[in-house]
DNA sequence: TCGATTTTTACAAGTTCTTTACATTTATTT
DNA sequence: AAATAAATGTAAAGAACTTGTAAAAATCGA
């Protein structure tokens, strides 16, 4: 199925009852015990959800929500609350910081579930093109290496995107100054200045990935 | 679009929700209910992908993958297996008797389509043309001698895609030269070089693949 | 406006193409 | 058959062209 997601829970015993409820599903899960091996996690491996305990032992939930939420390249990751805490306060302050949902503990983990599956079904409307470690995703103008999400401008994402779509076959220099400008703009760098920059977010610095086509363009190497 | 794919599969409901949705998707579809009824159509027509349960009421699906496998003219055909079983075993045992991809039940059928999708573009045929081992793609500039991709550079790849249209009648250096610079130039050895170049990267010194027609020009031999 | 993105600039680096000069092969003439 | 002429093969050099790159300038968007 491919979709991670991650818990944040000092709780071992809920810890527990969420891995195997969430692998039966056929999700893959971690859960972490702290905040702080959950964000270093976080940044190496983002996940597609995260269900965050607000009372942990080392940061406030609240934290590390303002910290996901400040960077727009994780705007896709669910999150959902998971908290002991019935004050309405937290609720309302957990939504206000960007979180998706609020479940109450002690919450049924059937209903758990439902909630989650519903989630996906809604989040996961893969339109996705994968090549070698590089998943585009065409509905949230999104890239990944590695399932981390890698930010892109506007135009590096569409010519991405428009070597995705046409594999491993090469696209012209010309193709490419007509989707992007209309026109042709032979004497132009800009082109080679978004590959670069492509290459260099992608670590690509050989082209090894996109390759360059001498006097035609490029081309994706699968 | 003219992709035929099969699908062995006792479930009759996933079978429906397999037909609906690869047909909008523009593919040629059929189903079978067992073994034995997928195996006699697929001899007398053989489809681009199979989708194969492995749980069927008359033959086990390893059997299946087995039998398709052992010929080496079913090698383009490609064979995802659908599997409820989550023991680990079947997927490498699938996967290990030749099946291209494996995904689990229950699956969510957008997945499915879209990763069906990304399997078509990347196996529907090139605009390709093949002489003795020599393979050249128009889509990619590439040519592959058994199936190693040599690099050629622009002029070589004309010249050789120019060989490749004309086959085995002679094309004069009058035409090459008219391709390539519009003009004539006798006294010029340039079409020479890069004869040569394409004969050296093409392990081809004694012109046995690429012909010399004294006077005339050049042309393949088969 | 400010910050991010895009484009231009100017040069560096890399690749390909052409020429040159001579060698070799093939055809023609004697 | 030998000599000659014509066509093709070949290696090397550098000319011509294409792409890479960093930094500055212009433009765009919130």
């Amino acid at each position: 199925m491919d979709y991670l997601i991650y818990s944040v829970e000092d709780d071992k015993n809920i810890a527990r009852i969420l891995e195997v409820a969430l692998k039966r599903e056929g999700y893959e899960f971690c859960h972490f015990l702290d905040g702080n091996s959950f964000l270093s996690a976080f940044y190496k491996r983002t996940p597609n959800m995260v269900l965050l305990d607000m009372m942990l032992p080392d940061i406030q939930g609240s934290e590390i929500l303002k910290t996901i939420r400040k960077e727009e390249r994780f705007d896709d990751v669910e999150i959902i609350i998971l908290s002991a805490n019935r004050m309405v306060m937290d609720k309302v302050d957990g939504l206000d910081l960007g979180a998706d949902d609020y479940i109450e503990k002690p919450f049924d983990i059937l209903e758990l579930i439902s909630r989650i599956n519903a989630k996906v079904r809604r989040h996961i409307k893969n339109n996705t093109v994968t090549y070698k470690n590089i998943e585009i995703d065409f509905d949230r103008h999104s890239v990944r290496k590695d399932g981390v999400l890698i930010e892109l401008t506007g135009k590096e994402y569409l010519i991405l995107s428009m070597l995705f779509k046409r594999g491993e076959k090469v696209l012209t220099r010309e193709e490419i100054y007509q989707a992007l400008w209309g026109q042709s703009a032979v004497e132009s760098r800009t082109v080679d200045m978004h590959i670069k920059s492509l290459r260099r977010k992608l670590s690509d610095s050989k082209g090894q990935f996109i390759k360059t086509v001498y006097g035609v363009g490029y081309r994706l190497e699968i």
